[in-house]
Parts: structure tokens; sequence; C-alpha cells
DNA sequence: GACTAAGCGGAACGCCGTTCCGTATATTTC
DNA sequence: GAAATATACGGAACGGCGTTCCGCTTAGTC
């Protein structure tokens, strides 16, 4: 029993919300204010509110896409790739340039402050066991040494990408690389 | 001429306050309100901003001794040391010990925001040179590869330390020893 | 056209950083 | 010791922001 559907213009403002906030989150980052989207959008305050809870169900709601073929990117790799670790390198790749164009969005990945735990779930639950796949593979191909959590290694590839746009002699890409040589299981038998 | 010194209560009150911001950092971390350490060391609103203008410059002043103990130990590590890669990475541990017991001081060491630059400024330049000579003393040992500046591995080790108190499984040190292990020259010829 | 529930807008509240200035006091001067 | 003055103090006040709440509007229904 699906209740009664939604009024059409609750189904329009979500969607004019939507757009507006993504508009804004490329100018201003994820943290601009909500009354800057509210605007934008040409809504009142409560109605961004009751849409999207918290600024992490916006968060989640504007990137989901983006996220869904990031995490579909990642099986794919898996076959059309020779060497797993090669697989995972290009995720990776593809991870770190998503959260490289989104500002402050690494940022708010790795708050702890309550509101931004949806966000921070969302994406976990949703990338971690396909980096966790791609890691298998790599270990079982005795490309990389075993013992290492896909949890902590996404969580430290989002670190990594803090604070990429304050300084160009920061280049989040030659860190992420450095972990993934890191992880390279020493060529000693 | 050092003008005239400053008054008594003057100096009582920025030590007082130094105090009161110690302590406040340890239970609610480096964001805490100022009206909190303000209140405190007993002090007004006005007298907090007197003395350290800034956060930064708060912050700064509560963990200088901290940090210049750190920067310290890295010629001290080297002379002391058999290998300099060593050296390297126990200087790097002592850095992160440091940032990871101060809540939160890892994220203010990454914002962006204007008035936490003095930190940034401050804590970059003091430690950048040490790191760079315990990283050139490894490179000239031919332990690690050459090509990274010591600026990066900085702030990629302090961006690994953000957020280690939220989830027990993500553990900064792995990940930064993955890092060094990345820095690590092959083995082969 | 009237009814009703879903949805809307934005005023209002609380928290925080920061500024500003009337008041208080340490220090110097006589 | 008292007056003079530079210094420092306290906290009210302002602005920005997140978030809540409720009286009003309107889409969907009969």
């Amino acid at each position: 029993m699906p209740a009664r559907s939604k009024r059409a213009d609750a189904l329009r403002n979500q969607q004019t919300l939507l757009a507006a906030a993504a508009a804004v989150f490329v100018t201003s980052g994820v943290d601009a204010p909500m009354r800057e989207i509210a605007a934008r959008a040409g809504v009142g305050l409560g109605t961004i509110y009751r849409h999207f809870p918290t600024r992490a169900d916006l968060i989640v709601a504007v990137y989901r896409h983006q996220v869904e073929a990031c995490a579909e990117a990642g099986p794919t790799l898996l076959t059309e790739t020779d060497s797993p670790f090669a697989a995972l390198r290009q995720w990776v790749d593809l991870f770190v340039d998503f959260l490289v164009t989104k500002h402050g969005l690494a940022n708010a990945l790795q708050s702890d402050s309550s509101g931004f735990e949806a966000l921070h779930t969302y994406f976990l639950d949703r990338l971690v066991p396909v980096c966790a796949q791609l890691l298998e593979a790599a270990v079982n191909a005795d490309e990389i040494r075993p013992g290492t959590h896909a949890y902590e290694l996404m969580r430290g590839i989002g670190n990594l990408c803090i604070g990429h746009d304050s300084d160009p002699r920061y280049d989040p890409r030659r860190l992420v690389e450095l972990l993934l040589q890191g992880l390279q299981r020493p060529q000693s038998p």
C-alpha cells in the first residue's frame, strides 16, 4: 500500500531543489548556507528541510548518480583490465577524481558532526564493498600484500583528498599513488 | 626600544588563558567555543581576543612547545639512528602521535578558512624543513626514491590523521606506514 | 464549488564568532 | 600618597547560520 502518491508541486520542488543545490555546490561548495540553496531554488527554508532533513541527505541526493557510477565501475574494471592491481588503481583514480572536483565534499565526508552521518554511511556502504572486491582480487593475484581493510583504505584516500584546492603544491593523486605503491607486495619471494 | 613592558595583569591573564585553553582543548577539542575558554579562564570575551586575535594564534601558543620539541627531534633522530629512513619513520611517528592526541587539530590544520592560516603557516614553516632534511638524507642513502616534496608529505600525513577517533577501524598509523613504504625505493637495482 | 490533507514560507530561536566602547585598574608622575 | 594617564577588562551587541514551528495556501478529491 504505497499510501497516496506525493503532490505534484512537492515533486517539482524536490527537483528544483536538487538542481539548485547542484549549482550552488559547484560555486560555493557543499557547505554553502542552506538559505542560499533555498533562495536559488526560489523556495522557503521550510521546504528544503522537509525534502532533505539533513544536509547530508541533500548531498547524497545530488551525487547519488555519480557514486553509483563509481560503484558500478569496480566490477567492470576488474573484468576489463588484465591485472587486478591495475583495476584497483584505475578505480581509485575514478574515486579521487570524483572527490577532488566537489568542493568540500572530502571534508564533509570525514566530518564527525552528527548530521553528516548519513553521508558517511551512504558513501562507505556503497563503495567499501566494491573496494574490498578489488583489493581481494589483487591479493589473490599476489600483487599486493594482504591485511589492508577496504574501509580504512577508502577513508585514507578520502582524507588525502581534503584541501587539494588550497595549495597547488599539494596534489592528492601523488600521495594516493604512494599509498597504492605501499600496498604492493615487495617483489622478494 | 622595547616600548613599555606589559601590565602585570595582562601577563597573568595571558597565562591563565593559555592554561584554560589547553584544558578545554583536551575535553572539547580545538574548535571549542571561545566563550567556553573565556569562561574557564574567568575572563571576558574581549580579553581573549585581545591576547589571541585569531583562534589559530591561541592554538599555536598552546602547542608551540610540543611543535618545537618535534622539530628538534628531527636532527637528533638523524644522528642517533643508523638508517635515515628509520629516523624518518620515527619522526613521522612522533608527529602522528602529536596530532592524534589533539582532538580536531588535524582538521584545523587543513581548514582553508582564513583565520586558520596562521596555524597552517606555523606548523608547516617549522616542520617542513625538518621533514625535508630527513627526506633528503634518506634519498642520499638510497633508501627512498627522490621526487617527493616534504610539504606534500607533511600535509598528507596530517590529512590521514583526521577523524581517527570517529571509528576504531580507522587507524592513521597503518596508512601512514603504507605511505612510507610507498616511498621506499624498489629494491630492484 | 467545497472540503481536506499535503505542502509551503519565513519568522523566530539559539549558538557562535567577532567587534566595540564605557569602565576599571596598574603604573607613572609629582 | 594622590592625581594623571595609558592599558587592559568585561560583556553587550551585531551578524551569520542551522533548525524548528505554525498559520496560511493550494492540489487533489468528491
